[in-house]
DNA sequence: CTTGATGCAAATGGTTTGCATGTTT
DNA sequence: AAACATGCAAACCATTTGCATCAAG
């Protein structure tokens, strides 16, 4: 997976390719797993491309939404984060210590399955994020529960 | 359930049952099953108390989150809601036409068992909301979207 | 009467928007 | 040239906070 690539796609729906563009790209290739938040993108970039300013990375992170090239990961109370679309995933994260593990979506299948059955919903969920306690924390913690 | 009951429970963890908490729990009561933004609250307490603050109405619903009296939902871009804690229960959003269907925790345990067999990770989901088309939307599926 | 909750106003922080200008096609 | 994207500053909206006052235990 590469720029090219990316940029490709994003002509392929009918989308500009502009130097914001491209650098908001570059930065979520380079971030791997990553996710980055809106601000995030805007400072790396701004190492590159001093003039592209954070309205305008917002603007970008849209269109690529729209274009199914990004998607967007929400965390708590966090501001939102996006990365590349490549490849869907979900996250556990510790209500504890704070440490996201990534789950493949395959896990949630029979969740999918029961929806289906139950009520006909088709489930396609974009990005999942399912509370509770790391290996680590829930022995640390035995039975005793926090918030 | 009543509110006298919420109250106990109130008081059982240490916290003060004030007014402006009395009427956060009768208004969530009363609700039923609809989740309320800090907004709607305020709104709908003001009926009966109007000098309880809209910031009040914050730290009140703070309380009793902390307080595991009501749990907290993020619905997409929107402000987060809240509801009583009563029962535990999920959510599948229709992104089409934005239906709700309310699903049970149980529905969940292969997910749970998964994540603990694999990662050790012990699922804890407060309140997940999965993404998908209802079975309506489904059925016309390629349509333009509503809000 | 002590601790904790509230009202108010003002600040915060993430995100969006109007408009004039610059860039992509 | 036409359509669209951008920079900038200002608006927006949900939520939080400092502080003086008030109510619950």
């Amino acid at each position: 997976m590469t720029i090219d690539d990316l940029v490709e796609q994003l002509r392929d729906r009918g989308q500009r390719a502009t130097t914001a563009r491209r650098a908001v790209l570059a930065e979520l290739l380079d971030a791997g797993d990553t996710h980055l938040t809106a601000d995030e993108l805007a400072r790396r970039i701004h190492a590159h491309h001093p003039a592209i300013h954070l309205s305008t990375v917002y603007r970008t992170l849209d269109s690529l939404t729209t274009a199914g090239l990004i998607a967007v990961a929400r965390f708590a109370d966090q501001p939102v984060t996006y990365h590349l679309a490549t490849e869907v995933h979900h996250h556990a994260v510790c209500a504890r210590c704070g440490a996201t593990i990534s789950f493949s979506p395959r896990v949630l299948e029979p969740v999918a399955r029961r929806l289906e059955r139950d009520y006909g919903f088709r489930a396609d969920p974009q990005h999942l994020t399912i509370q509770g306690l790391c290996a680590d924390c829930s022995a640390r913690s035995g039975q005793s529960r926090g918030s």
